[in-house]
DNA sequence: CGCATATATTACTCATGGGTAATAAAAAGT
DNA sequence: ACTTTTTATTACCCATGAGTAATATATGCG
């Protein structure tokens, strides 16, 4: 389709710069309404702060996004879709029950010291749309299973000791979620170094070895993803056209799009 | 002071059954906020919604309370002075570093599972005044450094191994002030299931000796204070009187009453 | 009773902020 | 250059819900 490439320039240049430009503004507003939401609290922080913050104004975001709780979700889906990938990667590695839980610790404590990590636990999954509040809470459960799974696959593969995987879970996670609520960017303490202390702490009272080397295969990136976690954030997100109610909420997961 | 006993009936009862029932009608407003503040957010849940379930008007709400947000943090200040009264009856005991830090963890734990313990992790500082924001800060700030303190004391004193008190401190108030997020008191776990539960689990990785027993000092009330959590909640509360604007936000702690 | 005080109701005000309509200014395409 | 599409702006609408004024109804009390 549309292969005549009679002339010296390539007619995909513009459209696709063009679509690019359009997804680094899209990231860009998640990226301002992430951290006011965060700092603010979503219902204080309005959609003309984060406009002004973005030197532009309020209409202009609905060319991005189809409402304010539209951007919330969309703000979680990028926390959520990292964890995802952090989850795959460790299914696919052949490590033990305590090898696969030390691996989620260190990279879930790493994704709560982003902001869009700790979206998926200071937002409250309440401000959402009822569907999108589901498909939140069945992500929150599908995390919760994946703690206690792997804890209760370490007890019978006996890399851990017998405990109760649903309250360890608890424990452990509560732990790596308030992180999300207490750590600051701009602070001493570097991601990783928490990443690192909590996988050493919150394992060493459940493992029947001792530790022996950090398991690097979970984080990808080694570096902290400040800025811009570049996960699945280059999607199309086509635009939305005319404003006219058209599409329900969205469908699945991922593949988000704006109103049209 | 009037103690012309005269007749057969004492003036001080309608005095007091007044007070009284002024005080049960304040702390049901509390009980009914703090559920709703948890079960819909702050923000989404209306005082028309508080009253309407008290049978009430919005209107009748500011006899006791000067505004939504004094509301929200008298929520915040019964669920703190609890934890005050614990880490004052801890404090008093001789325990070492590791017996204060396990008491910490039991008591707090069952904090978490009432509605006003919830409330002090669940609600946002930020929909405070500036001043009631301030204190709810400090608050958090001593609570942390409490169980800081409880470690580095059990570090020093050799019931608790060497570890960097700040982030064993966050790891374990994470864990606990996460059950605010997810238990529910409908549910099949007990407060004092949870709190046994978390008491050992939370501590068996750092002590230098083996767990003996439950201690019990900490937890005055054995039973699990599902409804109306009775710590401070009787306090006179005079009332507004003619609305105008009079009192600041409150003095330095307790002791906060309405408007005029 | 009759005065005073406390408590509650009905009927408003009014600031806020999400969302939209009409339209202008850029880019892209031809 | 002219047309179309995309992106942004200005100027609104309007639902919501906190808070208030005026007033009515209990309750206490001499």
């Amino acid at each position: 389709m549309n292969e005549r490439v009679t002339d010296d320039h390539s007619p995909w240049m513009p459209f696709e710069s063009r679509r690019r430009a359009r997804d680094e503004k899209r990231e860009a507003v998640l990226r301002t309404a992430v951290h006011l939401f965060l700092e603010q609290g979503y219902h204080r922080a309005t959609l003309n702060d984060v406009a002004e913050r973005l030197n532009i104004t309020k209409p202009a975001l609905y060319n991005y996004f189809r409402s304010k709780e539209d951007i919330l979700f969309e703000c979680w889906a990028l926390g959520q879709e990292r964890v995802d990938e952090i989850i795959a990667g460790i299914n696919g590695s052949g490590a033990d029950g305590l090898g696969k839980l030390r691996a989620l610790v260190r990279a879930y404590a790493a994704t709560m010291a982003t902001e869009f990590g700790a979206s998926m636990v200071r937002f409250n999954p309440r401000d959402l749309s009822p569907d999108n509040e589901k498909t939140v809470r069945a992500a929150k459960r599908g995390i919760d299973r994946t703690f206690r799974r792997y804890i209760a696959d370490g007890v019978a593969d006996g890399s851990i000791k017998p405990c109760d995987p649903k309250l360890t879970a608890f424990a452990i996670a509560g732990s790596l979620n308030w992180i999300g609520h207490w750590y600051q960017r701009d602070g001493a303490l570097s991601p990783d170094a928490i990443a690192d202390e909590f996988a050493v702490r919150l394992t060493e009272g459940l493992a029947n070895r001792p530790i022996k080397k950090k398991s690097a295969l979970t984080a990808p990136d080694g570096n902290n993803n400040r800025k811009r976690p570049k996960g699945g954030l280059h999607e199309h997100h086509p635009r939305p056209a005319a404003r006219a109610a058209d599409q329900p909420g969205r469908a699945g997961h991922r593949l988000r799009r704006p109103p049209s």
